[in-house]
DNA sequence: ATCATAGTTTGGAATGGTTCTAAATAGCAC
DNA sequence: GTGCTATTTAGAACCATTCCAAACTATGAT
């Protein structure tokens, strides 16, 4: 019913919806709500911080909830969750094969944009039988000048 | 003194006992055999796994002595500490620049060597402003002929 | 050689992120 | 509505790792 036939994978809710359906699952509110708070602020956050956020609008969410339902978005291919080191595990609703860039000094982590051409360059290293479904690149170092001063560009001291 | 002047990097020992007196370590019973345990079978181990078969030489060793010395190690630039998804940490004493090729089926990590002209392209994707003090390529997949089967049939593995 | 001192190792306890479990709840098909 | 299955929940369990305080070891000064 609704919106159809339409391949509407821009409106959030409908594509989680439609998502889980295919993968023969149920739309929850937990469901909704935690990928709405991905959606919402994309940096990068663990699954503590995911819990955090989404009980302001689900108070009695658990913490198994939020791994449930971020383990079950990662599945169906609308989240995709990144490590770093030995930290805890951080989700991104990026979808775009991008690269991850982790500042030491902030902790933050920002996405970088990899062109197809050079994702096939770097496949191009495997040798032969060698088949790979995913590659991550992690960039570790610091970023001169943080996201938020880029996107913002008049941020007051960072602590 | 002893050896003097020679660049010996390659006698195992020697490089480390080298490297740790350059960080103001001692060279002790435990670092060398644990760094041997790494050069000699050059699986990836985790900490658990060195931890085994350190025991068989040294059978008093501790669980956390054989975390302090690999990190000792990293800490050297002796050894590569590498994380796949949430796994244990898996150390590997290759020291050239190179990729992981994480085998879905069999478990196993295979390095990739990665030439310094792909090293470069995939540096050139960070935008202004990201000064990147390290990367880390992890392919995932299946190898569909094993290390084992490959290095059989040609390359020792040593470098 | 002897002692002091700093570097190391050790076992066990503690930590932190994540997963498991069993019971309660909610949504859909009939 | 009734029954069935998916989902959520709280808390226990788990596992890799780190912390801690005590025992040990090497080295340098005497």
């Amino acid at each position: 019913m609704s919106t159809a036939t339409l391949p509407s994978a821009t409106l959030p809710s409908d594509a989680l919806a439609q998502r889980l359906a295919d993968s023969g699952l149920r739309s929850t509110p937990q469901r909704e709500v935690i990928y709405d708070v991905l959606l919402k602020k994309r940096d990068h956050p663990t699954a503590d911080e995911v819990f955090a956020r989404v009980k302001s609008e689900l108070p009695t969410v658990s913490l198994a909830t939020v791994y449930n339902c971020l383990e079950t978005l990662v599945s169906c291919q609308l989240v995709r969750a990144v490590n770093f080191e030995r930290g805890p595990t951080r989700y991104c609703p990026n979808l775009s094969p991008h690269a991850h860039f982790h500042d030491e000094q902030s902790g933050q982590t920002h996405d970088i944009e990899l062109p197809p051409a050079l994702l096939k360059k770097v496949h191009a290293v495997l040798p032969r039988g060698y088949d790979a479904t995913s590659v991550e690149i992690i960039f570790r170092g610091k970023a001169t000048r943080s996201s938020e001063q880029r996107a913002a560009s008049s941020q007051p001291t960072r602590s």
